[in-house]
DNA sequence: GGAAGTTACCCACAACTACCCACAATCTTA
DNA sequence: TAAGATTGTGGGTAGTTGTGGGTAACTTCC
């Protein structure tokens, strides 16, 4: 029994083998609710990571991306950007996941691969990138973050 | 069984043969639903691509385009310059479609097809034409652009 | 009507992928 | 603590996928 349908946090460490899979933390397809038939949706993330994505969330912005018409060009070109580097896997029997060279070169994944929950996706990292990542983030507005945080930690 | 009909996502790189073929990728094969008979509906799309529709989706635009009386000027233009290169095709036996050479021209095709879903439609590019309309893009509307990401991605 | 060109259908094959089994390490439970 | 179940990782194999080209039917033009 689950409590919490489609919620992803903590990290863990695994590595990617040589066919370009990855594992999928057992509690995260635990969590993972039965109208996502297993499936992900894998793509591009920001600050070359990569983003998975339970199927029913992808759906929803599948969804508000159709009703966006083709004859504006901010529109045409925020379809094909979002849309381009994404697509759906099955995890396999053992629980993995299989990832395109072209992401894995995004992400500058080698050997390990850090997985990490974002409530509503999940995040794969290249370990020496998150690091080189959060030492930029140093200078990121420290008001606006501590702001967030007395919002939401309570 | 597929999971999401008539949905196309994802970037694939092909190559266009002698005779002027290209494959449509297994995966949006399966995804296209049995009512589309393996048809699609192939026209010139905006900034020379090729946009390739399931005919049902053809079909709706059809049909919106046979409610326009042809007494206003502007109807019969729209619907001429809209139909005008518009071709129905089924796949083969291996999955590709054939195009026109004067499809080919105005997308500028010569060895290679980079294929990219658009959700509800399919577009083919030829990748250095894509490159050159992607950096044109660098320079449209940041703030826009934000505006969608934030509404969509979450 | 017949030649030349075009199109549709078929077969072939290399490369790749999905699926399966195996096993060691870890965690659970009695 | 011991037995059993679960989890993470590796690799083999059969089936699928992408690509090339051959042949027969059909169209077009003289």
């Amino acid at each position: 029994m689950t409590l919490t349908n489609n919620t992803f946090i903590g990290e863990y460490a695994y590595s990617l083998d040589s066919k370009g899979r990855v594992n999928v933390p057992a509690k995260y397809r635990q969590s993972l609710s039965d109208d996502n038939d297993s499936t992900f949706v894998i793509t591009r993330g920001m600050d070359s990571c990569i983003w998975v994505y339970p199927l029913t969330h992808w759906k929803e912005i599948e969804s508000n991306l159709r009703n966006l018409s083709s004859i504006s060009r901010i529109n045409r070109t925020f379809v094909r950007n979002t849309v381009r580097y994404a697509f759906p896997t099955q995890y396999d029997k053992q629980g993995r996941i299989t990832l395109t060279p072209s992401l894995i070169e995004y992400a500058g994944l080698t050997k390990d691969a850090l997985i990490i929950g974002m409530v509503n996706k999940i995040a794969i990292w290249d370990p020496a990138t998150l690091k080189l990542i959060d030492q930029q983030n140093m200078e990121i507005d420290i008001e606006a973050y501590d702001d967030l945080a007395e919002k939401i930690i309570l």
